[in-house]
DNA sequence: AAATCGGGGTT
DNA sequence: AACCCAGATTT
């Protein structure tokens, strides 16, 4: 027996499970209703490589504040840095309103997934997903929980690079001509809430008979990924100048790790071992103590320091008010509740 | 194909 | 400490 025929009826099975059992999550309609495209392609963007729980919050800020998608065209780039500040990868926030604006001059977004491609921040899996949810094409929506089941229903073993694109043609072939977005959301919540990376509840699986790892005994064993190099470490400073209990803010480049964001003012951090401390400028610098912030591919050892001071600060910045500030990245939000002794800000 | 790009929850 | 999360873009 094919592969294929052994999944023969695995999309009927999984909308059955999925009518009765469906997460109910802010960017979502009941079952049947039409969805928005603008919310519906917001939440795929905030929800890249972000938990549901994390993103949620930003989700209702963000529609309540920009209804609609020329709304948000017509934002300030720094108004929705500010709002993106804590949710990390801020190239996507930087995209976002570069999309928004595309498609607000073109009138709308496009509705097929060739479209959606075209426009930036959106990739494969996006360009899928949208156009599954809010077009109802038959097309497949392949993330890292639809990568973990089918690892699982297919029992995978080899070079997970080359793993991944077998299974993702076997979803492909899966989608159902009705409630493709349904089946898209679907695999997701099954990933989600049952077939989960450690402990899989397949007790209650509506797939368990289907299941290739299940029949040899350890699903948890998929999928088998390569292993990951350690993080280096990373050193720095920090500088907090502070002014009538106002503390001075600068704004990062544009492009490259924390691109277009509020920052304190500090140097290229250093691998191997901590740089001298050099303050852009002479003051009373008085040492408040160390953040440690883990990065995707590096750990940041941060030394903090204040100083009073009379005057600006060389170069372009603002001054803000610690206790109000929401728009810095946590790194920094970190090390200035160290010289406020305050808590780190957040939604 | 590999590197870059955040932050936080789970185990 | 390791793993992962509704991945995309650049090198």
């Amino acid at each position: 027996m094919t592969r294929r025929s052994d999944f023969r009826e695995l999309p009927a099975r999984l909308l059955a499970w999925f009518d009765r059992h469906a997460r109910v999550l802010p960017w979502r309609a009941p079952i049947g209703v039409a969805r928005d495209p603008y919310r519906v392609w917001l939440a795929e963007i905030m929800l890249q490589q972000t938990t549901v729980p994390h993103a949620a919050p930003y989700f209702q800020a963000f529609t309540q504040r920009w209804p609609r998608v020329e709304d948000l065209a017509a934002a300030p780039e720094e108004d929705v840095m500010r709002a993106w500040a804590g949710l990390g990868y801020y190239a996507r926030a930087r995209n976002l309103l570069k999309c928004a604006r595309e498609v607000a001059a073109r009138g709308g977004f496009p509705g097929t997934s060739a479209g959606l491609r075209e426009l930036p921040g959106i990739g494969p899996y996006t360009a899928g997903a949208i156009a599954a949810i809010a077009f109802g094409e038959r097309s497949a929506a392949v993330d890292g929980n639809v990568d973990r089941v089918f690892a699982r229903l297919m029992a995978l073993k080899g070079e997970w690079a080359e793993e991944k694109k077998r299974l993702a043609a076997e979803v492909a072939r899966l989608v159902p001509d009705e409630r493709p977005g349904d089946f898209a959301e679907a695999l997701m919540d099954l990933g989600a809430t049952i077939c989960t990376p450690a402990a899989p509840n397949c007790m209650i699986c509506p797939l368990t008979d289907m299941c290739a790892a299940r029949a040899e005994g350890a699903p948890e064993r998929y999928p088998v990924k390569p292993p990951k190099v350690a993080k280096p470490v990373r050193y720095g400073h920090a500088w907090v100048y502070r002014r009538r209990g106002k503390v001075w803010l600068v704004r990062r480049p544009p492009e490259g790790l924390l691109g277009g964001m509020l920052a304190l003012p500090s140097a290229v951090w250093q691998e191997g071992e901590a740089p001298e401390a050099v303050p852009p400028s002479k003051a009373d610098w008085q040492a408040l103590g160390e953040v440690r912030h883990v990065f995707t591919h590096f750990t940041l050892r941060l030394s903090v320091w204040q100083a009073e001071t009379p005057r600006n600060p060389a170069g372009e910045g603002m001054w803000a008010d610690p206790e109000e500030e929401t728009g810095l990245p946590t790194v920094f939000a970190k090390a200035l509740a160290l010289a406020t002794g305050g808590k780190v800000r957040r939604r």
